[in-house]
DNA sequence: TGACACTGTCGCGTTATGCGTTACATTCGT
DNA sequence: ACGAATGTAACGCATAACGCGACAGTGTCA
């Protein structure tokens, strides 16, 4: 496992898709969101990265890719986590860990 | 690993929350709430099950506890994918895996 | 009995986000 | 030049997390 530096933001999943996954399958955006069973543009804001992969967009990618949703959670979640601890880190910073009795 | 039944809906995070976590230390909602830095309206939701674990969620509980964000964040993810999968589950299945050329 | 803290809920407003739809400009292959 | 694919943008809709205020029920303690 190449463990990726903790300093730098993780890959958006849409990354993925777009880097390796279509051109994998030699397939076009338009026919993959066709297949998905959403807009072309609904795909193409996850391949952008302005839109998240939903637990939904997760199950249909799964599927298509048929590697499963749990991948594509994972991905988003690591990418959603490592954003917010950036934003938050003062604030978590101030929370005390509770030790039990 | 005690794998659970897969036709049985995952529990909700704020189970364990309700259940473990807060009795373990003795600790009443309020006060944690106080701790957490949200309203325990806020934290109440979540362990009544109408609110899910976010991100900024997940950080907090996580440095909470001590044990981490990643935890949380995978019982929220499998909560949501057993929900979602279970809704969308025609759509799912009528998606055809693709094949590498 | 009365004062107080904790809890479970409800409603409202704010903010954010995923998705569909329509529209427009650009690029590319034939 | 024509059509297909693409990248964007704007708008509306539905959902969801959160803070805030309010109210009722419960339990504890003086």
């Amino acid at each position: 496992m190449a463990a990726r530096d903790k300093n730098r933001p993780p890959v958006h999943p849409g990354e993925i898709l777009r880097e390796d996954v279509l051109p994998g399958l030699g397939m076009s955006v338009t026919k993959a969101a066709e297949i998905l069973g959403v807009t072309r543009q609904a795909l193409h804001r996850v391949l952008a990265g302005t839109a998240s992969i939903s637990p939904e967009m997760a199950l249909r990618v799964g599927k298509f890719c048929g590697n499963g949703p749990e991948v594509w959670m994972r991905m988003q979640a690591a990418y959603d986590l490592w954003h917010a601890e950036k934003r938050m880190a003062d604030e978590i910073a101030g929370i005390k860990t509770q030790r039990a009795a």
